[in-house]
DNA sequence: CATGAATGAGCGTTCATTCAT
DNA sequence: TATGAATGAACGCTCATTCAT
């Protein structure tokens, strides 16, 4: 499986066929058939295991602070620390959801940044809004527009060398902060 | 290319094969390799041929304007009036940028969100916060964060059927608009 | 499809593989698939081109005849001389319809010995008798049993170097006729 | 050697993979290994098993009388009545049979109808017919004849569901006895 | 301009077989 | 004895590409 995602994130979903992983993993492709079913097996596989990863450490996260407006702070900021530390994971995923298709061409996996990461985002925004720690928004576009942002990020830090991700943070978080309301807190 | 563009709406890259094309097209495989050098030249020319059409709008909705930020919305606008009027078309230049792979492995087209466009949008943001028109933010950090933040909202507009795009638009417009800067306008 | 009844009839159903009749044939595998849609569909059509003109040429004969144990017999004689004429047509044919298989595990096309042609036969036997002109039997497994001497002999003819069709064919014919009675000679 | 019976019925030749018959058997691929040298092994095995049951069982119905008619009679009656107790198992031998073949494609185990068992049959039928107890015939075409009615019941029995072995076997029967002859009754 | 026949590389997958445990 | 991991060859099939017409 890591070497599943070092060929996902080095050459693309389409790519990424089970010769260059097997061959990535030092092994013969039959193996990979012999643990997983099929391919889209393993590819669910890998998304399984990064999302619970991430997930975990980003539910952990949410779970030490006890305001929504701490607590969206504490999901960007986790997601992204997630991202620093294992880039390919998340390019990887990425990659997954994007093109994983079924037999009839729609997608495999729902769309990126995939539905019930999203939703949680969007309950944290839901309550905060409706509790009234936070302003006035549309909870599921902006929980969409924080998705787009991370995961935008992802293949920025993977493909283009410039991309200075720690800037990229600050400036996320300084908007989710100003989007998220509430009179006393402006941008710097 | 008008059929390139609904099979890779449809379908995603990996599933528009020139066969799809071709078949939608009503004509044979053939004549897409007598009129494009290859099926990359095909992918480049469809990227080219979208690119263009929603540069020029783009390009004119800024030239109404005079004020960086009424740039900057306008640039978002017109970005989101042409995904909401060819949302296919803007699904496939985002499937061929984010799959079409050189040789290597490497991305052919750049990152999602291409960097032509994004240049556009880095310097009027730059140019902005130097004239003091705007606040203070990461000129580039914020363009890709915008881009990401337009492109997400293409995927969703096919695939995810109770996407409402125009309440995905307003939202966008109050986070950038706050975003911005300037200490004289919130979030509505 | 010639390479593929030579295939077929030399190395078995399972033996053959597109890659060895695209070799027998010396093209390349791709082009079996561009005539035809998958392996299903040649095999398909090899079975419908040797029973059609072996139908052809089968119905003809026993259109010459008049009465039921004459049709009977050019029947058979047909058939033999079919086979003798074309052993590996036949052989192909027989190793499809006993090999063919749906992804369930069911035969493909029917039994050996494959129904439109058995049922033919057997309404020739069925009104001969029901007309008098034969003796008393049972004629759908006297059919299945004159479809099994026939089936049989192409395995011998192809595999079997000492095996004599004519001989055969005259001790088959004499057992039918013995088998078909007359009215004064009824079976027990 | 059970499991593989069943598989092989169930699935035909081609159908029945190591792995089928290891998960019907409910052990592991790599015992089936350790017991049969290899497949062909495994498959020549069942052929033998099969064959020597029911060839003890032919044999000795055959002892029990003591005229070439009546051994005649009681091989295809014996031939049947084992079949109707085990069709799996003659459809096993005759899918081997019929489907097993050398690395040169040349059948493994002769044709169908097996050449051992088919011997036995002409050299009744000969010793008859030298006899003057029986009429004449060729004895090796009658052979011939006669294991390709009784192998093609296998065949019907299992694959078709609406086959009448019962009244197949007394038309066989019948058959066969008017093809005996007997001396009054010459064949042409 | 356009077709359709043909190619060949590569794909995901199956499978008999080997082997360390 | 028995397992299960691993292999490698072969399979059916897809596809971008070439080319004669």
């Amino acid at each position: 499986m890591r070497s599943a995602i070092e060929a996902l994130s080095a050459t693309g979903y389409a790519g990424t066929s089970l010769a260059a992983i097997a061959s990535r993993a030092g092994v013969s492709k039959g193996v990979l058939l012999y643990h997983f079913k099929d391919k889209d097996d393993l590819m669910g596989s890998v998304l399984m295991d990064v999302y619970s990863r991430a997930g975990e450490r980003i539910g952990a996260a949410i779970a030490r602070h006890d305001n929504s407006r701490a607590e969206v702070m504490a999901y960007v900021e986790e997601n992204l620390a997630f991202l620093a530390e294992h880039p390919h994971d998340i390019r990887a995923i990425v990659e997954i959801a994007a093109n994983a298709r079924r037999e009839d061409g729609s997608p495999r996996f729902g769309s990126p940044g995939q539905d019930p990461v999203l939703d949680h985002l969007v309950e944290i925004l839901d309550s905060g809004r409706r509790s009234g720690q936070l302003g006035t928004f549309d909870p599921r576009a902006l929980a969409i527009l924080i998705r787009g942002a991370i995961d935008t990020a992802s293949g920025r830090l993977v493909n283009d060398e410039r991309f200075d991700l720690a800037a990229y943070g600050t400036q996320l978080l300084a908007v989710i902060d100003c989007a998220l309301g509430s009179g006393d807190k402006e941008l710097p």
